[in-house]
DNA sequence: AATAAAAAAAAA
């Protein structure tokens, strides 16, 4: 009598006593997660990703079905293995009544874990497929079973595995996994793929999608199980699968339509500005991506306020068009950015064509649960897709319940993320192909990527090489860039050269297509440069001369320490009301609060004071749309001074008369009469001597900036080789460029540890794919790799302690100050939120290696139940001050005093 | 020689 191998078993819950309550045979997980892959495929897959597959296939997408169906139809495989089945005694036992024996000795074999069934899913796969198919291929598609899991094996696990025969099992065993294997070849003519080799980024993308296949078929509530109890017995797949696709309700696909033929009709649709005209740096994006050979990269170099984020997202719809992407990622460096670009998006996601019902969308950072429109969006998601047909809810956009997570929530259509959100397809880690997969069926584009380190271009250009294999279409936004970074990026999209070009504002893509140079605005500003030495008498006394009649100045300092020690003299000279200080050592809710007022003082609308002063530190670089009469600022790398000197005169209006002309003092220097020319300490440990001496080489030599026609040329010099300043600085330029190169050399070397490997040659498959990497300790925060430079800093919950012990949220925030908190009992929802926003990221003092442990040491000392029961605040450390606002951080011969004040910030000393 | 800003964490 034949062996009915529907005993062997795939799943298995158990009750709290360890004994199975349901399971489900392996025949039948396996045909779910086939009928699910066939659906992901038909009705899923961004056409660009099917597409992408497809050229390693002769172009066929019923090729791309088949393997998909055919490798999650076998994902499984080797669950039918001794080491797998003694796992679950009653099961195994069932097995062995059905003549399929293992021995349950085995559960307690030391290799037991070793032979995983991936591993041995591979051996069975590839064993299997080597007598249909070339060696390579055979490898290849056996590493994607390998793979299932999220990491795959090394090379020399593979062979180690092979020698475990008795955990492995032969006879029978062998005979089961080869029965299943058959089972999933029905229909298969494996001879149309005797010369297919899979490229890497197919191999990965077809990971990806067996890899939600098994997700989709092992939740129960989906695909029911069956009783402990119950024998096996044939169940309607078809109808599972059709049941459970609809209980998913996955949201549709988007067809984007090009817009070139009607760019002007398009951007006012899209942006709601009725008779809108696109401007020169929106039509020239569209016609650039309309006009590329083949959709790929397209940097856009342009000044802040020429409607950059409109040409992205028009230049998107075009290359989405013509590539087949279903979705687009929106990258910018900052979560508070990312925020406010999240309500951009999703209004042009609902002023869309090409919707068929709703869309998805996410907001991809680590305080999304923060934002109230996204968590809105995730209740209506939960709230409309409970019903059982689930396809007829009419909102446009919706957060879909499944597209949840981090590793999920990426794989919606529409996703505004952080920069870090796409830097993380360079990092090797578990469940890497579902990342890759999220980006590769959209349209990629970053925001300010002038801003990135030389750390985070490591990454950066590595995902960039991918994405160019995928054939993923980009959209590079930036402030002009230095030529050889330029170079780089185009280089490690699709290895060709940029075009050799200069100008601002400019249009560049990969492929060969001619960039654009777009004639400048013709509202410029012209600053005067003074430059004073580093005393603050010096400052007051050029502030007092040129506020004479009133206005808005800024000081901007690059130390924390300086800008609380100019922010107090200044207060004392001009008095407190007119003084407004910002920089990082803020509670995120008062930082929020500070740039709030911030705009609403000094924004395109502003009500702006008679007399202020706002002393800040480089928050005020980026980003913030402000405008300030008069500028002082701390000397620093020339692209950052630029930056800086953007925020003056920036919007046209009426001024005092002695600010009437921009005018800017360059501060920070020990001595302007000295050769060379140095910037003071603190700013030299920020950014290095090597960029501040070209910086203030170029500073020297003028009395004036015309922006915006001076940025492209000062940036190329302060970044190009060519000697900049006089014979007498250059040994010492000489010398700084040296350690500067140094150091260059180890932040690269620190960013390569967890970098993704390059591409590779088509012989290769997913085998040691993410090898050294974090693996399975990318959970907690030891071995949290990362894709920003620098220590681990710490980040503390602040909260408050009046004289009888009790917590209560800080007194001075704007919502919720000062309300009790529960140290025991459950903290509510709300004010929950309210202490999550109460974050503060301590400066590098405090989170410095050698003092680090000891400062966390001394914050685990605060420890509360409320905190530890509440998913929104659990495991974070927690700051407690007195009703001064003070605390001692101490811990062995550690030991700080801080304090806060919700006008200067946090102030901090050693004692 | 003394330090900016910025981000981050569940799977079958
Ligand atoms: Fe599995």
């Amino acid at each position: 009598m034949p062996v009915d191998l529907r005993w062997v078993w795939a799943k298995s819950v158990m009750d709290d006593h360890g004994r199975p309550t349901h399971w489900l045979p392996l025949q039948q997980h396996l045909d779910d997660a086939a009928g699910v892959a066939a659906r992901l495929v038909d009705h899923w897959v961004s056409p660009q990703v099917l597409g992408r597959i497809a050229k390693d296939l002769g172009g066929d997408v019923d090729a791309v079905r088949e393997l998909a169906c055919w490798l999650a139809r076998v994902h499984d495989v080797a669950k039918a293995s001794c080491a797998f089945a003694v796992q679950v005694p009653l099961l195994a036992d069932r097995m062995r009544d059905a003549g399929i024996v293992a021995n349950p000795m085995l559960m307690t074999h030391p290799d037991r874990s070793r032979a995983h069934h991936t591993v041995v899913g591979y051996l069975a796969v590839r064993d299997f497929l080597a007598a249909e198919v070339g060696p390579v291929f055979a490898d290849q598609m056996a590493s994607v079973v390998a793979a299932h899991h999220g990491v795959p094996p090394e090379r020399s696990t593979l062979a180690e595995v092979a020698g475990l025969t008795e955990l492995i099992g032969g006879g029978v065993w062998q005979e089961a996994r080869e029965f299943f294997l058959r089972r999933a070849s029905e229909g298969v003519d494996w001879s149309r793929y005797q010369d297919i080799r899979l490229s890497m980024p197919s191999q990965v993308l077809l990971t990806a999608i067996v890899i939600l296949a098994d997700w989709i078929a092992s939740n129960a509530d989906y695909f029911p199980l069956l009783e402990a109890h119950e024998p096996p017995r044939d169940l309607d797949t078809a109808a599972r699968v059709d049941h459970a696709w609809k209980r998913l309700a996955l949201p549709r696909r988007w067809r984007a339509s090009p817009v070139s033929s009607n760019v002007d009709a398009a951007f006012s649709e899209r942006f709601a500005i009725p008779g809108g005209v696109v401007r020169p740096v929106q039509a020239a994006a569209v016609e650039v991506a309309a006009t590329q050979s083949v959709p790929g990269l397209v940097i856009v170099e342009a000044p802040m306020g020429v409607g950059k984020t409109e040409a992205a997202l028009l230049a998107a719809e075009e290359l989405a068009a013509r590539s087949g992407a279903d979705g687009v990622f929106m990258a910018l460096p900052t979560q508070a950015t990312t925020d406010a670009m999240f309500d951009r998006v999703r209004s042009w996601v609902e002023a869309l064509p090409g919707r068929d019902g709703s869309v998805s969308v996410t907001l991809a950072h680590g305080k999304a649960s923060l934002n109230d429109t996204f968590t809105g969006l995730v209740r209506d998601g939960w709230f409309t897709s409970v019903g059982e047909d689930g396809e007829h809810d009419e909102s446009a956009v919706v957060a879909h319940r499944w597209l949840s997570g981090r590793k999920k929530g990426v794989l919606a259509s529409f996703v505004v993320g952080t920069i870090d959100q796409v830097l993380f397809a360079g990092l090797k880690s578990r469940h890497l192909m579902l990342r890759h997969l999220a980006l590769a069926g959209k349209v990629v584009v970053i925001d300010e990527v002038h801003a990135y380190d030389v750390y985070m271009s490591q990454y950066l250009e590595r995902v960039l090489h991918w994405l160019g294999a995928y054939g993923v279409p980009v959209v590079l936004l930036s402030a002009t860039l230095p030529a050889a970074r330029r170079v780089r990026l185009v280089a490690a999209y699709d290895g060709t050269p940029a075009p050799a070009v200069d100008g601002y504002p400019l249009i560049l893509a990969s492929g060969g297509t001619a960039p654009k140079v777009l004639p400048l605005p013709g509202n410029g500003t012209t600053v005067a440069l003074d430059r004073l030495s580093d005393d603050i008498e010096q400052v007051v006394t050029f502030l007092r001369e040129h506020l004479r009649e009133g206005g808005c100045a800024v000081v901007v300092r690059n130390t924390v320490g300086r800008v609380q020690a100019t922010a107090e003299r200044l207060e004392q000279e001009f008095g407190v009301e007119h003084v407004t200080v910002n920089h990082s050592q803020f509670l995120s809710c008062d930082r929020a609060r500070i740039d709030r007022e911030l705009l609403r003082r000094f924004g395109r609308e502003g009500e702006r004071p008679a007399l202020h002063i706002v002393v800040a530190s480089q928050v005020v670089e980026q980003s913030l749309d402000v405008d300030f009469d008069l500028m002082v600022t701390d000397l620093a790398p020339m692209d950052l001074v630029l930056q800086r000197l953007g925020r003056l005169h920036r919007h046209p209006r009426k001024r005092p008369e002695p600010v009437t002309t921009a005018r800017c003092a360059v501060v920070g220097v020990e001595d302007w009469a000295a050769e060379p020319v140095r910037a003071v300490a603190g700013s030299r440990a920020v950014y290095g001597e090597h960029l501040l001496l070209r910086s203030v080489a170029l500073i020297v030599e003028r009395d004036k900036v015309a922006l915006p026609q001076d940025i492209a040329p000062l940036v190329q010099r302060a970044y190009d080789e060519d000697p900049v300043g006089p014979e007498s600085w250059q040994s010492a330029l000489a010398r700084a460029k040296k350690r500067a190169d140094d150091d260059e050399v180890r932040r690269v070397a620190a960013a390569r540890t967890f970098l993704l490997d390059k591409v590779g040659s088509s012989r290769k498959s997913l085998i040691g794919w993410v090898r050294a990497g974090v693996g399975d300790a990318d959970d907690g925060r030891e071995g949290l790799a990362q894709v920003r430079d620098g220590g681990e800093s710490l980040e503390v919950l602040v909260v408050q302690q009046d004289r009888h012990g009790g917590l209560h949220t800080p007194q001075w925030i704007d919502r919720g100050g000062g309300d009790p908190v529960p140290t025991d009992l459950p903290i509510e929802p709300p004010q929950e939120r309210v202490v999550a926003a109460c974050s503060l990221r301590l400066p590098r003092a405090l989170s410095n290696p050698g003092v680090d442990l000891a400062v966390i040491s001394a914050l685990e000392k605060n420890c509360f139940p409320s905190f530890h029961s509440s998913p929104l605040l659990k495991g974070q450390l927690v700051l407690v001050l007195d009703v001064n606002g003070e605390a001692d951080i101490g811990h062995g011969d550690v030991g700080f005093h801080v304090r806060y004040d919700p006008r200067r910030g946090l102030v901090h000393e050693r004692r």
